[in-house]
DNA sequence: CGTTTGCATGGCTGG
DNA sequence: CAGCCATGCAAACGT
């Protein structure tokens, strides 16, 4: 049915480009500058496997409960267009930038005595929140890059450590878009849940050095610390 | 009849 | 203009 062009890891995409939207974070102790994901070496064998639990403990996570101003869901029934900006909600603004900062990730690394590299992190969307579907669109390039290799299959299992040392069998698959594929990761309904996964927060993968097994780790959506000041108030 | 899975549409952004 | 990706929706399933 669906005929895969099976394409390498690097797919024709741009020779130097830092993934557009996406902010590949640098492996501590690296100062490259963006590392471009056509560049990154993935593992041909993949360690994808139920290894056992590593000292890893709680990444990142912090017991904010502030949820983004847009959560509310927009319950839109009518049966013609969807997703249309009718109601001037200036949706957020959906970016995949990484809260996690270099000093923090090598201290997570320090601690977790694991080399962890991080490879990408995603801010939930709407629909990647929704706990009815358990799934997360995976940004293509991000997907393809530092996840395995799928074309041709339907799909493979991944064994995702999260902060907690809990081992999760993720699926991980892709729609055959009109505009090429659609990459998700599901199975994420119980974590979600046991995270209380909301919009606007993060998703981080990582990358075990040693083995290549797959890390998760969260962090809530953190408001911005805005100073009120006045210009004209002590 | 409630869920889940997969697809198709089209807003939106980068080239 | 190309194509990524958020998300509505419907076919399949499950209960």
């Amino acid at each position: 049915m669906l005929q895969a062009t099976d394409s390498p890891q690097v797919p024709s995409a741009d020779p130097e480009k830092t993934i557009t939207g996406v902010y590949p974070i640098k492996p501590p102790g690296c100062v490259v500058r963006n590392v471009s994901p056509n560049e990154v070496s993935i593992p041909t064998t993949p360690g994808f496997e139920p290894q056992a639990q590593s000292p890893l403990e709680e990444i990142e996570e912090e017991d904010s409960v502030n949820s983004p101003a847009e959560t509310k869901r927009s319950r839109r029934k009518n049966g013609g267009k969807r997703r249309k900006r009718t109601h001037n909600q200036t949706q957020v603004q959906y970016r995949y930038a990484p809260k996690t900062t270099p000093a923090e990730l090598r201290e997570i690394c320090r601690e977790s005595k694991s080399s962890l590299v991080p490879l990408f992190s995603k801010e939930l969307t709407v629909s990647d929140a929704d706990m009815r579907n358990g799934r997360l669109v995976l940004p293509k390039r991000c997907a393809e890059v530092y996840f395995p290799n799928i074309s041709g299959q339907q799909g493979i299992f991944l064994m995702v450590q999260d902060t907690k040392g809990n081992d999760w069998e993720l699926y991980f698959h892709y729609w055959s878009n009109s505009n090429g594929k659609m990459y998700l990761l599901e199975g994420l309904k119980d974590y979600m849940v046991l995270m209380k996964w909301e919009v606007g927060d993060t998703v981080t993968f990582y990358k075990r050095e040693e083995d290549g097994k797959l890390f998760m780790g969260f962090k809530k959506y953190q408001a911005p610390n805005v100073v009120l000041k006045r210009s004209t108030d002590a």
